[in-house]
DNA sequence: ACAGGCATGTAAATAGTTACATGATTCG
DNA sequence: CGAATCATGTAACTATTTACATGCCTGT
């Protein structure tokens, strides 16, 4: 039985105790959707299939008259998501819309590169300042690899930001130079 | 008109001459693709599109008897491209299964974690290579973006490795030293 | 009362991959 | 001749996003 990626960000984040899918959402949401998203339209379909397949348990767990039901891991949930964890990683993919842009902008002005290179620094400053706030108000303990995560973040948005200042810099700076030693 | 993302990566490719689906395709994997894919099942179709929507201008050029389709690009298929090239980048996305992995990893022994950094490690290294690669055999003046995309991929992937390579031996040192200042 | 957050779910659309089918050309 | 590469395309599938619909609970 091959399993989605989704359907082990899932097992994953219902290891350590049972979660609603609207909890899981904002789990995703808080830590690993710099480099791994998850929609309503995918957790929910994707936690009933779970359930049917025996790696996930349903329970009720109401908030009053709110019905809400959160899913626990089973044997078999857990021995799927250590045998996937244990399998070395593939799937790598980046979209960058703002070096695809970067990439075919000898049509343009050098000004307008370099704008483009603005934006793109600009967001990734952003992020970064987000994840560091992240970074700045946990305080557990026990589990080494959600920070470890949390600082490959900080370190790639504060690399990728550094790496558009020094290119917006190269674009601008006079064209002499070129063989210098 | 809404263009995807799909359809600015053949106006950019077909921008400076005109090309086939299948040039194309093979310009992606040369170039951009460690950030941006683009799949035959995708190209022939959007090649169809932005004909009829007459972006590109479709060609026969044959070689001998093999027929031949090549691409040119028209002044509003220019505009287009020149347009959004114009807004400032949007989409990002990254999917990176081993840090996704590492993230759950608190389920395994250290040994385990380290074994999947060791693998990440080793295809970052590869990837580099291969860009290096790429970087070496280049020998073009006129425009100055390809090579600077190329570069932020071996940046990256040096980075990404030499992260790896600390963080697993973060995870293997002895513990003793948590609060020391 | 109302806004905002909690909670679950589905429908439709878009995106994207994979596998297949077909056939010509080139190089060894 | 056979393999690799050039070349075009489609079908089926999987993945994923977006928008919508519904309704309760909490704090102001």
């Amino acid at each position: 039985m091959e399993l989605s990626s989704t359907a082990y960000v899932i097992l994953g984040m219902v290891s350590r105790e049972a979660r609603s899918g609207y909890e899981i959402k904002a789990l995703v949401d808080g830590s690993v959707r710099f480099f791994w998203a998850a929609s309503y339209g995918q957790i929910y379909p994707e936690l009933k299939k779970l359930s049917e397949a025996g790696l996930v348990e349903g329970v009720d767990a109401p908030t009053g008259d709110r019905k809400r039901t959160v899913y626990a891991i089973t044997e078999a949930g857990e021995e799927a998501l250590k045998g996937w964890l244990r399998e070395p990683p593939e799937t790598l993919e980046m979209r960058e819309e703002g070096l695809l842009k970067l990439f075919f902008s000898g049509v343009l002005e050098p000004e307008e590169g370099a704008a483009t290179l603005r934006a793109m620094r600009r967001q990734r400053e952003q992020i970064g300042a987000q994840l560091r706030a992240i970074e700045a108000e946990k305080g557990e303990i026990d589990d080494p690899y959600p920070p470890m995560v949390l600082r490959a973040g900080i370190e790639f948005n504060t690399w990728f930001a550094d790496w558009c200042e020094r290119m917006e810099a190269q674009l601008l700076a006079p064209q002499h130079e070129r063989g210098s030693s």
